[in-house]
DNA sequence: AAGTGGTCTAGACCACCGT
DNA sequence: CGGTGGTCTAGACCACTTC
């Protein structure tokens, strides 16, 4: 061997104590069991706790796990997936699990990204609602949307109470306009404090966020950023009249 | 000695220190700057090296930060948008810097979450095309294209040499198919050993996985699994005719 | 060889949840 | 209250890049 490199390149301890644990997951868990603590798996491997937990983030990264202080850790269900897709009645959304839920209204300034792609004024207030997304009963992702003030002029003058109220009255104005199409990006972040207590998560929790453009021939009438929980979601999008899978075919796949 | 009286808010010391470097990036750093090392860093915000680092993955996670070992850390550049659309010329690929490679193409059994998409038996080997994606220079994602030997009966018989000739191949067959539809999820991941070495990464690093299904009439023609660097990608999607910012106008507003 | 980030340890205390 | 995961420390050594 000599000058030559071992052939077993040291693989980092975490790494291997995933893969292993990521078998474990597979043959001796139920979804939704609860492993035992981070103290004695650590003892049990015989690694330092901090070692132990390094694995353990990543699976929870990969959406096997789900971890939760003041409980424990259980194994994860498989991501669900929440469609993204090109969305015709996106602003009034079904009555069903897969709504977005208008939470707030109010009159703010736009962050600088916000109002670059608005074409405004950053400087000028801009129409906010909050909204929530919820799946199976559970809250995948928070939204934020900026309706410039020039986009909805008929609001202008009602000034209705705020809150979710003025929020739907924002979203009709807005589907008024005929929209002409979006212009989706997803990239990865963290969750904002707000954001991570909507969704029921620490902040600073990976968190996948999509900025949408809403497009009318005017041009840019709204800018929506929404961050969805990337441990427990999968997003999907529909192309070129490919069969979006629904709700109910999800459920019985689980099954 | 423990908790200094850090004021009487129980934010943690890496979240508030990620709040202070973020806004040091924007102010004093310019793009590509060497930081000080970890070691100096820590020392002077008066923490363990541990926290600082906590810190300083979530701004790498966020895209603020590229950190290399033996080199150092440095400020990225802002994210790079990569389309991800509903790319009718897919197959080919321009010749630009935006273009797929293809790098190798073997026979092997697919995955068994793949196999299922696909329809196929877990057993039956597919054709397994390796493709590398470029934008600047620089390697964004990696891909493996799973595609059943009953998709392009016409190649069973050629039995081309391996590598990028053999994968030219094969996508030059499923070129001639003539796809209906396409059907995509995005989600996130680790890089896997090899895929990381492509993106030149260490394993376990964040990526966008997208998971592309290619339809023709008779049903599932091959899928596609391409992990995309979450620290310096954009996904962007082209929706209903909305205009797609080219590699030209993004060069242009960087500057 | 020197300097960087990456891994690992063995502790400690804190914030939160259930009982 | 006891048990859980979350934060933090002050070291140590390793792998890698550069000179």
């Amino acid at each position: 061997m000599g000058t030559t490199q071992l052939e077993s390149v040291q693989e980092p301890k975490y790494w291997h104590l995933k893969t292993v644990l990521s078998e474990a997951l597979d043959s001796d868990f139920a979804v939704g069991e609860i492993l035992p603590n981070e103290r004695d798996l650590a003892a049990r491997f015989g690694v330092a706790r901090a070692t132990l937990r390094q694995a353990l983030e990543q699976l929870e990264l990969e959406g096997r796990l789900q971890r939760r202080r003041g409980v424990g850790t259980t194994v994860a269900p498989p991501r669900v997936g929440v469609a993204v897709s090109t969305g015709r009645r996106e602003w009034t959304g079904g009555v069903g699990g897969e709504a977005w839920q208008p939470v707030d209204c109010t009159m703010d300034r736009a962050p600088a990204a916000v109002a670059a792609m608005l074409g405004t004024d950053s400087t000028e207030p801009v129409h906010v609602v909050r909204r929530i997304r919820a799946t199976h009963g559970q809250a995948v992702a928070a939204e934020l949307l900026y309706i410039p003030a020039s986009s909805v002029p008929e609001l202008s003058a009602i000034d209705a109470p705020a809150g979710a109220v003025r929020a739907r009255s924002v979203l009709r104005e807005l589907h008024r306009l005929g929209l002409e199409g979006q212009d989706r990006s997803v990239e990865l972040g963290s969750a904002r404090a707000d954001d991570a207590k909507e969704l029921d998560r620490l902040p600073g929790a990976p968190v996948l966020v999509v900025t949408t453009r809403y497009f009318t021939a005017d041009g840019t009438a709204a800018v929506s950023v929404a961050t969805y929980r990337a441990d427990t979601c999968r997003l999907t999008f529909g192309d070129s009249g490919a069969l979006e899978i629904s709700e109910e075919e999800q459920d019985r796949q689980a099954s």
